[in-house]
DNA sequence: GATTAAGCGAGACGGTACGTCCGGTCTTTTT
DNA sequence: AAAAAGACCGGACGTACCGTCTCGCTTAATC
């Protein structure tokens, strides 16, 4: 006997550094579950009373296969807001019919309808609040979600401005924010209705800014 | 809420509630030292991670003495804000120098200097996030703070509208919203830096929409 | 006034050593409460299954509760066990009527009776299983409770070899060990029953063997 | 043997009682470190602390292969005991010299110089525990270990008695549980040291009660 | 030699309990 | 009566293991 386990530490069993989960075996019913059950419990209890027990519970789930592949819950949002709710991935392009007024009121008056639409707009304005207390959570919102995005937006207006609707000089960074900033700040600290007027109004009073000048 | 019933009865209690603390006898020690504890903490941990308990402790004081005056840490924040950080009470207007654009330069770029700030900084987003997730608590926030609110610039806007430098259609409100949503939307999501160059193109964009035709 | 406590880190609110609690606030519903419960409990479903989450529900009671008030579950058992199990603190010395072999064979006989109650026998295995666990639980749990104790059976003996009953050159202790062991080796390892018979036959065989020569 | 899945199951079997593994396709390697690990991490954490994760881990072996084997912890420590630090079936008879105490001081000062091994003591504590929380494994852990049962004292005793070196009458149960409980005692509740001395004395007094009369 | 059915390493899974943190209320003592 | 202190009930946190359950992969035994 005696036998020494050979002094070295294997792993050491320690707290040490954890391996990732090999992903190829999620459960894809668990990972659906739960975020169905993300979307439900936001828009029943907000986002700041949200909790990752509940979020289990209602999955019929364990709290360890939520944070096995989730490092927040607001990640786990941001994943169930992107599969359901949002668009699934590709860029939705503004459409370009040549009329650039009529192409922004038509997306503005969309997003409005959206949210307007609780069902988006609870998920979306808890991931708004994750983002803006954490920057690299923030960072992937923008990469993932299209209609917080600004690339889209300045896309389109680069595509008047080579077609001369728009002046040469013009900044399109600029631009897209002064289309999507002002939509942002009433939505999030609620200063107003979301509606068509407010778009439509929005969208005439940046490009008659914007045009060239004669 | 939850508001619960409270067993034992005061004998001719009516309604219940609770009596309200008698502001008169307010330790004003006290007082002080928990919105500087609170402005500290904020700063250090952010809103998320600020718990009453630290404040009480940071401060000196028992957590009742909190509860006592406040009805949430949000609020402890807001009257933190409003007497250490921002402008007391008066609403500080927007100086009226007869050139529009210069004023409304000189009002952004000082407010992109205050967002530069750290110390203003982080009690400023930690109210943007309550707001966003309280309603009440928004308004609070708007009635109170001069810098966020959109009154000023647009009493700046008519002025500036009456004596003909603006169109004589001009919605002021979304007017004043296409100043702010822009510079709020690049500040709380971190969408880009907070500069001069921005404020200025900001002011200068949106007022070639605003002036009267040719 | 009041002397504050340095403005620059006051306790630190680090991870650091934790205060102890103060006694003379201690809520003492609240500790008969634990107490009773963990006996209910562990008379339940016994020591292994017994949880800390269970007392504290049963007890209605929050579980920092009994985290702020003791160790582990062990001191937990250890403090139902002698406040309401056992004797309060006494030592209950054996009775001395002249007749050594009678007087412990009383003892005997009225331990045997206490360990085939199970509301006396649930605790008090978990306690001598926790206690083989953790030496410094097993001297508190011999320094607090006279039936496991051997003290008061050497002081017995004592009296005895004192008085000509046993011989000059006894060993006290192990003589107690040889009355305590076997009984206790019985009941642990369920080797056979504890009644009056098996008691009876070690107390006369141990005594034969102690008895002055002659 | 083509072992549809149990024959004289009804198909709809559902919950059935799982099919028992085959005994002819057990991986010896496994077998082994799963053994060896356990003593390791027995002595190393003790029993409580002792999980089948950690047994598994240090093993190299799937948490499955212990779960297939053995029923518990404990089941795969008797295992581990048996195979690698006791003796392996055979009851290892005490040795018959013709002189009682000879024999019966060697086989105790033997038993404490085990006993005071670590490597030995851990897990034969271990096993200890478990079989006072459990009757089954109490009963599995006595009819498989030599050193801990008393049926070699027995023996040893009816042979001695029937030679004529102890009373006629002499329970020989009591008599051997004399033996061993006190040093059972003093071991598990660590009351004192397993020496030489505390085993020669108490054979000698023990057998002073038994021996016969005038 | 191909098939097939374990056993096996690995580890994800639904759960339970852990011990800690904090929310909001209550009580005691001091000012 | 307000305040400092902090005990209290409750509930969520993130972690550790439980015992079960797939996944390939390897290894025998049967075809």
């Amino acid at each position: 006997m005696s036998q020494r386990p050979d002094p070295d530490q294997p792993p050491a069993s320690g707290t040490g550094a954890r391996r990732p989960p090999d992903p190829s075996r999620r459960n894809a019913r668990s990972r659906a579950a739960i975020l169905g059950a993300s979307l439900q419990l936001v828009g029943e209890v907000g986002y700041a009373r949200l909790t990752i027990e509940a979020i289990a519970a209602r999955a019929g789930v364990g709290k360890q296969t939520i944070y096995r592949w989730w490092p927040s819950k607001a990640a786990v949002l941001l994943d169930a807001f992107t599969e359901n709710g949002g668009e699934p991935g590709a860029e939705p392009a503004i459409p370009d019919t040549g009329d650039l007024a009529a192409d922004l009121r038509a997306v503005l008056r969309a997003t409005a309808d959206e949210f307007s639409d609780p069902a988006f707009e609870a998920p979306y304005r808890a991931l708004a609040i994750a983002g803006a207390q954490d920057a690299d959570l923030s960072r992937e919102f923008d990469a993932r979600l299209a209609g917080g995005g600004i690339e889209v937006y300045i896309t389109r207006l680069r595509a008047a401005r080579d077609a001369g609707q728009l002046r040469e000089d013009v900044d399109l960074r600029l631009a897209a924010e002064m289309l999507t900033g002002p939509f942002f700040q009433r939505w999030l600290a609620r200063r107003g209705p979301l509606d068509h007027d407010f778009t439509d109004a929005l969208v005439d009073t940046v490009l008659a800014g914007l045009r060239p000048r004669g």
